[in-house]
DNA sequence: CGCGGTCTTGAGCGCCCTCAATCGACGTGG
DNA sequence: CCACGTCGATTGAGGGCGCTCAAGACCGCG
């Protein structure tokens, strides 16, 4: 499972420490080329704007699996995830956990206008290899027009994430287990798509059962159990941090994926 | 339940359309008084911003029990709720709904930045007088300095909106029956409090069993036993529109409510 | 008075939970 | 190299919470 979510950015040779980055002629140039390309799914975005983020991955820092991005409780700092899935939660007094939102690479956390979502705990499922965005939000803040794309672009991505907030909501409140696996399953196969991390429906998925349990309000037993069923129907596999969807048309239709309000 | 929402507003006088209004000087001087108040809870608005909000009240609307806010699933033209209760929710196709929001007077829709929330059909329980804040859109989307703190209001309710959706999550993944309800009404008190609605922990409460069910995740009948063993642990009353918290520590403990993550 | 909507109640059951034990993979230390 | 601990996945047993179906009661309204 480790191996799986550094096997994205593996390919790039590790340099010094605080060395701007090279900008090599080639197609995978930085570490940063993740966030861009989830960016660059609604606009493009100016070279001005392009540097501003690459030239973030002087701030890079790595949290270990477990640990709050943000100090114990308190807001996270802006950052932008590179490599490795994190999530937002709430813990109730007796332990119980809800999971709201998972973060994969290419998400931000705590650059756009202050949300509720910024106030809860942020914990890293797996080893996660992050920036610094503090100096991107400074300068976002003021608005220049030189940076309107990539406002407009951190706005819309903020959008998507209030929109998942939905769909959990529904997916909590209204729909049976293997529903919620199902739509759980192919809105992250929508998400890690537009990361570059999905291809064919194959992507990777380094979470535990209890993780999943936890967003989808789920007891482990239970998941674990639909979980197997959804594997001898043929509908999905799931083995060592990798995830197939073998039937995607079954699963829509199972889950009701997509059927936003009419 | 009709004659209830209207409680509130009935001591107004209907007067002709597009006058304005007449600013008794008696307490509830101008329909909007309820926005007002919710809006100031945050931080007092200038004189200029009160009277916008006041001259909005030529705009006056009324939408009856069950009709859509905006035309039918698209997205709502910019309105502040003055009367009755509206929601936002989602049908799925075979018939499952699930409410996100509950909206009292005071509350506004489609003013602020473009959420997706904003995406969702927004539906009148009862019926709702508000008022067309177009105008008063366009106004504030120019910037000015002097419409700054009604911004900021406007964004604190927002924000506000965002950790009640949070809470929803919560209570859907991992609260029983009874902690949903509990909690969800403690929600609902505090909520209207804000708008003045709400006082000694009584407040009117104009919703249907079916409609309390479909927020909260339950079917009608299990909510209905559940409302019953509430009742007669002395912990609620619920009847004709009226609800009443009889022992709010027992119901917060319960609820675990206010617990957000250590 | 009849009618539709809402609330209530009963019966039965199934989804999902809890508790508990086992198994397998992996890393560690002896 | 093996014993052992840990963590995650799996399996079994049993039960309760919440569901569905179905009727009836209540109530405001035309």
């Amino acid at each position: 499972m480790e191996s799986l979510e550094t096997r994205d950015l593996s390919p790039m040779p590790r340099r010094s420490f605080g060395a701007p980055p090279p900008t090599t002629r080639l197609r995978p140039p930085s570490p940063v080329s993740v966030v861009l390309r989830r960016l660059e799914k609604v606009g493009t975005l100016s070279d001005v704007e392009r540097g501003l983020i690459e030239r973030l991955s002087i701030y890079r820092e790595t949290v270990p699996a477990g640990r709050s991005l943000g100090r114990a409780g308190g807001p996270v700092g802006p950052r932008i995830l590179l490599s490795g899935w994190a999530c937002r939660q709430r813990t109730l007094p007796d332990g119980r956990r809800q999971i709201f939102t998972l973060l994969i690479p290419g998400d931000t956390v705590g650059l756009g206008a202050d949300s509720a979502l910024e106030d809860v705990s942020t914990v890293a499922l797996t080893r996660v290899e992050c920036v610094d965005a503090l100096v991107l939000k400074e300068i976002l803040s003021a608005h220049d027009e030189r940076h309107a794309r990539l406002n407009r672009a951190l706005a819309a991505a903020r959008r998507q994430e209030e929109s998942c907030l939905l769909d959990h909501i529904v997916r909590l409140g209204r729909q049976s287990a293997m529903e919620r696996v199902a739509h759980f399953f192919l809105e992250m196969r929508d998400r890690l798509r537009l990361a570059g991390l999905c291809e064919n429906d194959r992507m990777p998925f380094p979470l535990t059962q209890e993780v999943i349990a936890d967003a989808l309000g789920l007891s482990i037993v239970h998941l674990n159990r639909t979980l197997q069923l959804m594997k001898r129907d043929r509908l999905i596999t799931l083995k060592s941090g990798l995830l197939s969807l073998l039937d995607t048309r079954q699963l829509e239709a199972l889950a009701d994926y997509g059927c936003h309000d009419a």
